[in-house]
DNA sequence: TAGATACTTAGACAATGGTCAATATATCTA
DNA sequence: TAGATATATTGACCATTGTCTAAGTATCTA
């Protein structure tokens, strides 16, 4: 498994725990959530949309993209805890969850 | 391409100039870096290193993964912009590139 | 209850990505 | 210049992902 060649350490220290990788597992879903343009431009415009929300309906022409594929971005973005919804008649409003990247705006400082 | 079946825009204002396509493609690639558990803990070891760096050498045991797949996250993490290294003899000291977050943590505000 | 509108799910497909073993390259030293 | 050590590259494999079309579900209204 490991490179069996590599006998001597540098042994420099480094600051503070590394990352657990429970930790960095959790990170790493929301960035992969960030990681695609079209989704990114898509958690954009929800977040600017502030608490009210925006329209799903809204979302599609801006973006470029048939309303299926939309609609999956919408998912993977609120499985990664990063937007949520509210129903209103036949229409979705989506919104940013609050605080949902504090986390990772920790990590990054 | 677009949903034809959608006819009536809510027309929610938004605040402020939503992301460009091109400004979500650059910051997507930083996120696309951080998205890999492996490589997302393979970049806080550099970063906890600080301006010395930290010996690529001193990186495989850590993180349970052959040599060639750390040389490959490195690589990803090199051609984001996130770190870069410096030769010492046979040794590549590897350091996180100075305020290469700085775009995407703004982002994120 | 039937039609219209908004949204989701299913299935397919091409592209990307994480990992490894094997091999190549670079650098030092004897 | 040959051997040892450190790192990179190659090529393969399998899983994941972004996108689409087609079809399904949900909600309202007439």
């Amino acid at each position: 498994m490991y490179a069996e060649s590599m006998t001597q350490a540098r042994n420099v220290p480094l600051a503070g725990r590394p990352l657990t990788d429970a930790r960095a597992s959790a990170y790493s879903v929301a960035f992969a959530a960030l990681s695609d343009p079209t989704r990114l431009r898509l958690f954009d415009l929800v977040r600017r949309a502030g608490t009210t929300g925006v329209c799903a309906c809204d979302l599609v022409e801006p973006l470029d993209r048939t309303q299926p594929t939309i609609s999956h971005h919408l998912k993977v973005l609120r499985e990664a805890g990063l937007v949520d919804s509210r129903r209103e008649g036949t229409w979705l409003w989506y919104f940013e969850v609050p605080g949902c990247l504090d986390d990772v705006k920790n990590f990054l400082r």
